[in-house]
DNA sequence: CGCTCCATGTGGATGACATTAACATCCGCA
DNA sequence: TGCGGATGTTAATGTCATCCACATGGAGCG
């Protein structure tokens, strides 16, 4: 109840739907996707168990707002740590790295941001954090960093699927229960060392 | 034990806890993880709401169950797409055909076997279904259809993230969110080629 | 054959949750 | 100044997970 430390008890909060989202985040970095609750939620906030449902539909509504959030973040970290680089290739790893760092340190919100079934702003955001992933691989290909045979968006797929998996399997503790684990960045080397090892002889399709 | 179809109702089900994982399995194909819940699982199986803490200690536990149950179809359904092929590449490809295809088949079943952040003999389990992935990566080294400059435990490592990570995406609607999709096969196929396809001149470490 | 015991079920709490409905406040605008 | 809608509040409703005390009945013992 003592909200503003003034003494002050606004009846109307004010900016409720913005302070949800914030204390959302810390929330469920907290108690994780499961043990978010609305009405915690809104009893840290300082309001009724009600009022959120005046600026989202649901909890799955307040969920996809956060999930959108954390898109902006991820997108700005990823713009940061891309920025300078004239080496495309390089650039891709450290997007993964970039990629793997983020859902380390916010694993609750990526889960929430991978997992929003419920739709929202989220494809849109999702296509935004994709998209200089193709921009790159094309870059490396016409550098001759990477092989031209295979469209550049498939590459980039397939990049980003790798980046994916290895996150998940990595907070999940599913390397670490197969005997295998490491930091971000020893599993992004790793992984990118595969990947670039050649085939010997020809790269034929033994498939 | 099965239902005395016209009988009398016993007090005793004879056969809860298997009925329950059964059961279990297919409210969470129906509804989904978020909509399982153990109040419907026992009105289904037509026994009270305690009565399945009489085999299982919580819920997670029960899921659990289920989440090992799966394990074990996803081996069988993994030895059985390998069993014949001389061709170790192949196989890893089948591999992760396979890995698709069960996802694809059972999707909430796959969340739960990767969501069980409760432990339980999940870990076991998926040590046993990635064991052969190593293997298979080893064979293909020595039989010189994979680089052996990295150890077999990292590319299979490797391999299996990408066969999750493309899954999850695939799953998640992620790539159709980017304009991209098809079908597991044609996933399978494309992250295949990006990943057999040489780098040109050398394969030296841009990074 | 009858009796006792324990695993397995039953009913009925308890306390948390999501969501809604009906009512209260108050901000901004005519 | 006064009013209307946006924003909050209280008080349900119905569902959940889980626990407790009691019921049942099959298995083994005499």
């Amino acid at each position: 109840m003592e909200r503003r430390g003034a003494g002050k008890r606004r009846y109307h909060h004010g900016a409720l739907r913005e302070s949800l989202v914030e204390e959302a985040q810390r929330l469920l970095a907290e108690k994780g996707t499961a043990g978010f609750s609305m009405h915690e939620l809104a009893r840290r906030v300082g309001v009724s168990a009600a009022a959120p449902y005046r600026h989202f539909e649901s909890r799955g509504a307040l969920l996809g707002a956060v999930a959108a959030r954390g898109y902006e973040r991820l997108l700005l970290m990823l713009g940061e740590s891309l920025g300078e680089g004239d080496d495309p290739v390089h650039d891709l790893k450290l997007f993964g790295l970039c990629y793997m760092r983020f859902a380390e340190e916010s694993p609750e919100l990526f889960e929430v941001m991978f997992t929003d079934r419920g739709r929202g702003r989220a494809d849109e955001a999702q296509r935004a954090s994709f998209a200089p992933m193709t921009g790159l691989v094309a870059q490396a290909q016409q550098a001759g960093g990477m092989p031209a045979s295979v469209p550049a968006e498939q590459i980039a797929r397939f990049l980003w699927a790798a980046a994916h998996g290895l996150t998940l399997l990595h907070l999940g503790g599913g390397f670490a229960a197969v005997g295998l684990d490491g930091t971000a960045e020893a599993l992004v080397d790793s992984a990118w060392s595969a990947l670039l090892a050649q085939p010997p002889g020809r790269g034929g399709p033994a498939v």
